[in-house]
DNA sequence: GCAAAAGTGTTGGGCCTACACCCATGC
DNA sequence: GCATGGGTGTAGGCCCAACACTTTTGC
């Protein structure tokens, strides 16, 4: 029977901005085992609580962080994961707009906190190294085949932010034209009339925005989505 | 704390023939709760017992079968999922060859088992329903951009096996043309000497066979697999 | 010889890729 | 006026979908 197993959460947060790329929200353990060192936030699930409930308060408890979008990832199970006992977590996947959490401060909980880019990850806790590059496989492939991407840019953006974003994530350079072309195929990016606020030289950028509910009509009706 | 949370392990096995198409794996329940009806095999986790470790022991014990093919799901853990206690369900699903296993017999644990038809399912214990639904989506989404059809399949087939199978799960009818052009450029099937056995009438067709190490191979210099 | 299943090519259209110049703004 | 970033169209090639007749076998 499996009496002595518990089970805890784990969120892999994804933020994102332009000078920095995707990152990823990590805490500095302030207890053992593997106090000093990053981990992903995350902890045990109360008895009565359902399991995203259990990600969104942890992670709340322990970064500030209220997550717009979520989904589970993968459960890790392995005998020797943890040094303490039997603990088998699950894990979920997170994006949010970064922008809001700019100045993030260490709760109780945790020694500090903070975005770290996924190109310049520290030595991690547990086996969080392996459960963080699944969740970036699967960013990685989800954003190919579902917009999930506006979760971390703002409601409303300029095309170019969803060109580096993309650029970003795909690692690869992405032809203006034709991307642009593509994307808005599909209708389901509404392009308003107002302009990007003006940083530095250059034409201001048009600001596009999400429309989801656009995006739910054409689903029904067999949109393919995939970039 | 976690303390009275328990861990189960539940596995949706998929087989395939011919008349009958996709079918799952279920057991008639002995025990209550839900004594009398069918669910998906599993069982309660050992503490010193890996996730797929789990799975494949409950699987035969319940069933006999032994998988070949098996990948997690998700885990299912909604407050009130299981009436006896808070008990979360790390879901797997899993690809045999259901010709191995024709005429399969319950165990002790079980009531009964047996090959149910998925267009054909009864109502389930728990929320096996669900459990099954994604599995489906699943499975459906998954044989278009893997080769792990062949699973279901005897190791050698004549291509109409594999033209049937792809129509069954696709749900919808393929042009033997284009599938066949399609299928054979992707270079992992090897096109064998040997015919298949006459089953009345018609022209024997030629024997195939899937070539991992090809498959492979091909894998790691970007080979997309998509039909 | 007829019914059943296997084997096999071509063509047209649509989509994707590649590619470069002009425009609006800040300094 | 120059540097920076935004905005925009076309042509060629490739891939995909559509489509039907012949061959081999059992009865």
């Amino acid at each position: 029977m499996s009496k002595k197993i518990k089970i805890t959460v784990d969120a892999v947060v994804f933020g994102y901005d332009q000078e920095s790329g995707i990152r990823i929200l990590l805490v500095k353990r302030k207890y053992e085992p593997f106090k000093g060192e990053w981990a992903l936030p995350g902890g045990f699930i109360l008895e009565s609580e359902n399991l995203e409930d259990a990600v969104e308060r942890e992670l709340y408890e322990e970064t500030g962080v209220r997550i717009n979008y979520l989904e589970q990832l993968y459960t890790f199970g392995k005998v020797d994961r943890d040094p303490r006992s039997r603990i088998i977590s699950v894990a979920y996947f997170g994006l949010v707009n970064s922008n809001h959490y700019k100045d993030i401060r260490a709760d109780t909980d945790a020694e500090d906190v903070d975005w770290i880019k996924i190109k310049d990850l520290p030595s991690l806790a547990f086996d969080h190294k392996v459960i963080i590059e699944k969740a970036v496989d699967r960013l990685r492939s989800k954003v190919r085949y579902e917009p999930i991407g506006f979760e971390l840019l703002d409601s409303k953006f300029p095309f170019s932010d969803l060109e580096d974003l993309y650029g970003s994530l795909l690692d690869k350079p992405i032809d203006r034209r034709n991307f642009k072309k593509k994307f808005m195929s599909f209708g389901i990016l509404t392009e308003l009339n107002e302009f990007a606020p003006k940083k530095g030289a250059g034409r201001p950028g048009k600001l596009y925005q999400f429309d989801e509910a656009k995006y739910k009509a054409r689903k029904e009706n067999g949109l393919f989505f995939e970039i």
